[in-house]
RNA sequence: GGGCCAUUAGCUCAGUUGGUUAGAGCGCAUGCUUGAUAAGCAUGAGGUCCCUGGUUCGAGACCAGGAUGGCCCA
């Protein structure tokens, strides 16, 4: 008779699910994790414990939240449990950027309005604010669904009050230190927009141009003085001109000059009666079917240097004028230079002392000063233009020129250079930017090309114009004087303002009398004047972002500088750069400690995600289909240092290794269930293959510490996952017999019992920062008894950093791990229908004969005999032969069987079982 | 066009200072198990280490050039 002894057996039970269901049940969490006040209670436990911040760079209140969020996102949320869980006191106090162009352009999207001049600005600021509102709660939803911890009743805002007089009073103290100046800049503006652009609100995109070569004739005066620099003998009737290159002809009128390389050769072509001056190297390309082959002469751009033709238009010379960045690859080598519209011409002009023209006004239609043009939009006046240098005989060729252009990030349309008065923030004054470049020293960087990259970018920072034409945003508190109009920047002014903000907010500047404030006794700088009118100009939002530091750390009693923050590339140019300009220019030293930088998330084929190709997908749609769980491990999954890929055949694959992982947590919640606290053994009375399964968790466990605290999260993703799989085939399979077949409190098992929940407690804290759905819904799943007063897996602590590598015990367990693989090669695993003669020489020996019994159940045999090998070098040779006895129909293992006639088909240890249950 | 970064199995990634037959997980194939069972275990296949030159006794690693992709700029 063959009996069923199932029924018998210890077998595991759970109410862990097998099935995830993560997007059904994350939610609950997130409401339980808020309802325990889990973040803030461990805060406060750590509260006498090293302080540790990280700053959220902030978001943008404006749209959803896409995967490149949610990459950054969890991984601030990781390092910050990560910092709690080695004991330190780190809030984090998330933040958003609220001002700026795009929700003041959503708004009016939104009001149905087109032209912002023809709302009252205190209405479309109201708005705006309720806008940005909406936005921040939309994104906050989904960063708690996230799974994410944060003082999330209590953000920072940049439109908040308080946070409005921060920005007015570092204007005030840069004022005071004269790092502000209002000066004429030819400025990136937008027509459409009518403001000024800041380059990180500049986008390339292809654009078809007309690209014109012009002859810039010499009068006769000026053509003696053409050859003369050209070493050619003087013709005073045969013409001669410069040809320039241009695609944008609408800036001809603002010409004031050309420049030339100086080190480039220029030629003397005769084509035809005339002759024209063009860099020899471009030739050929620029003079087309025309180009003579050689020239007549030749000059070097210095040589010409101080001549000048006559404008193709205009009643005024174009004097030759030297500069650097002129280049051989387009044109003609001859660049025309228009101050008014061009950063490299500004600078020109700045040096030869050229006028700055600028007959274009706020909408892109040319004023009075460009004669017969006047009144024209520049972009529609480049065909009269062409045109009229055609018929004047003045146009050398005329095509159509795709080239990449910089256009408004919002609007899309073409952006111009346009000379306009701005504040701008002086790079050099007090050293500004070597003691940025200096400060970046003491800053660490991951990667540690950061480093010089972010040295690069203040290099290159030009002056910082901080001011826009427009209204969502916190006023510059500057003055214009009824008397000349001069607008003025006085500290005081920005003391008052900064007060009178902080206790209603910036839209006052637009509703208040300007006596709110005038200072007693203020008098205009230039003229003495003493009436005084607001000038309407708000502050660049970089500059807000970049004064979060100053907003958020220390007026929370947080430390400054943050020691960590943690953004994607693009914010070395942005927000990593405009904190440490405000933090140098006001407290002498970056604002942060390091600075952690993540990648890019492409899709799968490693492009630029994006909705029209279908690629694009937000985050809470991604949390929807997959779970915050699964999104976490992937995000733990992918080097998040370089750009990573995102996609449904990545993330099915890292869902597989999720479900590994959670059947092996689930596989210890089971087998530990009916365990008591008063029956858990202590460490040093466990089996000793129990101990070293505890010691190799420890050993795990240490090691995904210290990768995580080197922000190294795939590094320790990597030790989660082979460390948990060699786990899980060595000892979890070798402790099935005796965790089923023993009596369910025999001290084989509770041992067996203990030392599984030992290892279940150190690895949910190691994957806490990652799967911290899932840890947690383990650890409340663990019977309460055995968490050890814990209430959370969040109130649980990370190994001790001093728990030093186990490397002894590791290699031992890696002998198993072969050993075993060795038994498994011959035979069937948990049949044990093998004997085994093991042959190890010291003192690989001793340590296996130190394992005792446990030795046979790691490697699942019937019988073992560990026999020592004469030699000390030989590897060990391991014996397979069947197993003596019979096979159990209890516990599997061969043994004799029937000392029991009530069991005759088991072997003694389960007839003792049996009758015990029976009894 | 410039600067920076990346490129190792189908996928995600390891590969100390250059040194044997380049590793892991997932996937795939095969087998076992059916007492973790929409699980578990074992075995196996799979790589021109992006390409081309160079340095070297020896290069996945170092150097130069190039290709592809990405980011930031122009």
């Amino acid at each position: 008779m063959r009996r069923d002894y199932r029924a018998t057996l210890n077998l595991p039970s759970t109410s862990f699910p097998m099935k995830a269901d993560l997007p059904k049940r994350e939610p609950d969490r997130v409401r339980w994790w808020r309802e325990q006040h889990t973040f803030e209670r461990r805060l406060a436990a750590n509260a006498a414990n090293t302080a540790w911040t990280l700053h959220d760079g902030p978001p943008y209140a404006n749209g959803e939240l896409h995967m490149g969020h949610f990459l950054n996102m969890v991984l601030k949320d990781m390092f910050v449990k990560i910092a709690l869980l080695a004991g330190k006191h780190a809030p984090f106090v998330p933040g958003w950027d609220m001002h700026g162009l795009p929700i003041e352009l959503e708004t009016l999207k939104h009001l149905g309005i087109k032209d912002f001049h023809s709302i009252d600005p205190i209405a479309l600021r109201e708005a705006c604010r309720e806008r940005a509102l909406y936005w921040l709660d939309r994104q906050r939803t989904v960063r708690t669904r996230m799974g994410n911890f944060g003082d999330w009743e209590h953000p920072y805002r940049t439109i908040d009050a308080s946070f409005e007089a921060t920005i007015v009073e570092t204007l005030a103290e840069l004022a005071e230190r004269g790092q502000i100046y209002r000066g004429l800049r030819s400025t990136l503006w937008c027509v459409h927009d009518e403001t000024a652009l800041a380059e990180a609100e500049i986008e390339y995109e292809p654009k078809v141009s007309p690209a014109i070569y012009v002859r810039f004739p010499a009068d006769p005066a000026q053509r003696a003085a053409l050859r003369a620099a050209f070493g050619t003998a003087a013709e005073p009737d045969r013409p001669i001109a410069v040809v320039i290159w241009t695609t944008t002809p609408w800036t001809l009128p603002a010409n004031a000059a050309i420049a030339l390389r100086p080190d480039a050769v220029y030629g003397l072509y005769r084509v035809g009666d005339e002759e024209v001056v063009v860099a020899e190297a471009l030739a050929r390309t620029a003079l087309g079917e025309r180009c003579p082959g050689d020239p007549v002469a030749r000059a070097t751009g210095a040589q010409l240097d101080g001549l000048a033709v006559r404008h193709p238009f205009a009643d005024r010379d174009a004097p030759i004028v030297l500069a650097d960045y002129v280049d051989l690859e387009t044109g003609t080598g001859a660049v025309h230079t228009a101050p008014g519209h061009g950063a490299d011409d500004f600078e020109t002009g700045m040096r030869y002392g050229l006028p700055v023209l600028n007959p274009v006004d706020a909408s892109g239609r040319f004023t009075a000063e460009a004669g017969r043009y006047a009144g024209q939009f520049i972009f529609k006046a480049n065909a009269a233009i062409v045109d009229d240098l055609r018929a004047s005989g003045l146009l050398w060729s005329a095509a159509d020129y795709e080239h990449s252009y910089p256009h408004c990030w919002r609007c899309h349309n073409p952006v111009i250079f346009r000379a306009t008065a701005q504040w701008f923030i002086a790079m050099d004054q007090n050293l500004l930017r070597q003691r940025a470049i200096d400060a970046i020293d003491a800053v660490a960087y991951t990667p540690d090309w950061g480093r010089s990259r972010q040295v690069q970018m203040i290099e290159t920072h030009p002056e910082w114009c901080i001011s826009r034409q427009r209204t969502w945003g916190t006023p510059i508190p500057a003055l214009i004087c009824q008397a000349c109009g001069d607008s003025f920047l006085d500290p005081r002014v920005a003391r008052l303002a900064a007060k009178r903000f902080a206790e209603v907010g910036a839209s006052a500047w637009w509703s208040d009398p300007v006596d709110v404030y005038v200072p007693a006794g203020l008098r205009c700088p230039s003229c003495g004047g003493a009436s005084f009118a607001q000038e309407r100009n708000i502050v660049d939002i970089w500059f807000e972002s970049g004064v979060t530091h100053l907003a958020v750390l220390g007026k929370r009693g947080l430390p400054w500088p943050a020691d960590l923050v943690v953004e994607g590339g693009d914010q070395y140019r942005g927000w990593f750069r405009s904190s440490l300009i405000t933090g140098v220019a006001i407290k002498g030293h970056a604002p942060y400690k390091h600075v952690v930088k993540n990648g890019w998330v492409n899709d799968e084929q490693g492009r630029p995600m994006s909705k029209s190709r279908g690629t694009g997908i937000d985050a809470n749609t991604a949390m929807e289909r997959w779970g915050a769980d699964v999104l976490r491990l992937w995000a733990a999954s992918v080097e998040f240092v370089d750009d990573v890929r995102f996609g449904p055949t990545v993330v099915d694959q890292v869902g597989r290794v999720y479900r590994n992982l959670r059947n092996r947590i689930r596989f210890m919640l089971s087998n530990v269930a009916d365990l008591d606290a008063a029956a858990i053994v202590p460490l040093p009375a466990m089996e000793p293959l129990d101990r070293l399964a505890c010691a190799v968790a420890d050993d795990l466990a240490a090691a995904v510490r210290a990768h995580y605290e080197r922000f190294e999260i795939h590094d320790a993703y990597l030790r989660i996952v082979e460390f948990e799989s060699a786990l899980s085939s060595l000892y979890f399979d070798a402790m099935k017999d005796p965790l089923y077949s023993r009596a369910a409190g025999d001290p084989r098992r509770r041992s067996a019992q203990s030392a599984l929940l030992h290892v279940l407690r150190r690895f949910l804290t190691a994957v806490a920062p990652v799967l911290s759905f899932t840890a947690e819904e383990a650890w409340q799943t663990l019977p309460e008894p055995l968490r050890a007063g814990a209430a959370s897996i969040f109130d649980t602590a990370f190994v001790s950093p001093d728990m030093g590598e186990r490397t002894a015990e590791r290699a031992l367990w890696q002998t198993l791990l072969e050993l075993r693989a060795r038994v498994a090669a011959g035979v069937t695993v948990r049949d044990f229908e093998a004997r085994a003669r093991l042959v190890a020489a010291h003192p690989l020996y001793d340590r296996l004969l130190e394992l005792g019994d446990t030795l046979r159940e790691a490697l699942v045999l019937s019988q073992l005999d560990l026999v020592p090998a004469p030699a000390a070098t030989t590897a060990p040779s391991l014996e397979l032969a069947p197993a003596e006895g019979a096979k159990c129909a209890r516990c599997w293992k061969y043994r004799s069987l029937g000392a029991d006639p009530t069991y005759p088909d088991v072997c003694a240890d389960c007839s003792a079982v049996l009758s015990a249950l029976e009894a």
